[in-house]
RNA sequence: AAAUAGACUGGU
């Protein structure tokens, strides 16, 4: 069972989510018990292979089999289905681990204000991030910048802004996850410079950019009508340690 | 506190 379990884990990893998949199935079939650890990493790679509702059954049947869902759980569970804006099955599950006496953690509560913005609830996702705050919940970094890319997928370009003013005066350090949201966030406000800004601001303070930052703004000055700029950013990584793809 | 959970892009 340790075997398997790390074998998994290793795929899991690793990006072959598929295979974690058939992996955990055979180690089934030979009638070696799954535990707590093993239905997480499982739920989490059937969400993030696309297959939510296969997730959605092995939730239901670990907890037939006596395994109890533990916070992780429901973290997984909920945020490969606000990731869809399931808001329906979101709110069952945050009812469910309350019944069950856990209490929501961060990762679960921004998965709430996800499925709720997703769902085009934005005011609700909104007042529900106050109402966070207010409760004295510390956000990190990897909150904040999911808040930021939330409001920026709901259309709401100057509330992302305000959530990165936020970090900064609660002096989080924005990572490279945080400048590509914003970057995005400000190319699909329509403004190509603030998002060049952005991009040197991220390099003068030491961020790195990667594949995902430079694809972002290809793209954007692209779209903004700037081939030339998106061309100088291709160009520019012809002899940098970052393969485009 | 063996191993498992949360964030970004390209018509996805």
């Amino acid at each position: 069972a340790v075997a398997y379990t790390n074998i998994i884990d290793i795929h899991a990893r690793s990006g072959f989510h598929e295979r974690a998949v058939q992996l955990f199935n055979e180690m089934r079939e030979m009638n070696v018990q799954a535990n707590i650890a093993n239905y997480n990493s499982m739920l989490d790679c059937l969400g993030k292979a696309g297959n939510v509702k296969a997730a959605y059954m092995l939730f239901d049947e670990m907890k037939l089999c006596g395994c109890v869902p533990d916070l992780k759980t429901y973290s997984i569970m909920m945020c490969i289905h606000a990731r869809l804006g399931l808001k329906q099955i979101c709110l069952q599950l945050f009812e469910e681990l309350q019944k069950a006496g856990l209490k929501p953690n961060t990762p679960i509560l921004v998965a709430m204000i996800d499925c709720l913005g997703k769902a085009g609830n934005f005011n609700a996702a909104w007042s529900l991030f106050s109402e966070i705050k207010e409760q004295g919940y510390a956000l990190d970094v990897v909150c904040y910048t999911r808040i930021i890319d939330i409001c920026a997928k709901c259309g709401h370009y100057k509330q992302a802004l305000e959530v990165y003013m936020e970090l900064e005066r609660k002096g989080l350090e924005p990572n490279v996850f945080t400048y590509n949201a914003l970057i995005h966030c400000l190319g699909k406000s329509g403004d190509a410079t603030a998002a060049s800004n952005i991009f040197c601001e991220m390099k003068r303070r030491g961020c790195k950019p990667n594949i995902v930052t430079y694809n972002t703004l290809m793209d954007l000055y692209s779209k903004a009508g700037k081939p030339e700029l998106s061309l100088e950013v291709f160009t520019g990584l012809e002899g940098g340690d970052i393969q485009p793809d």
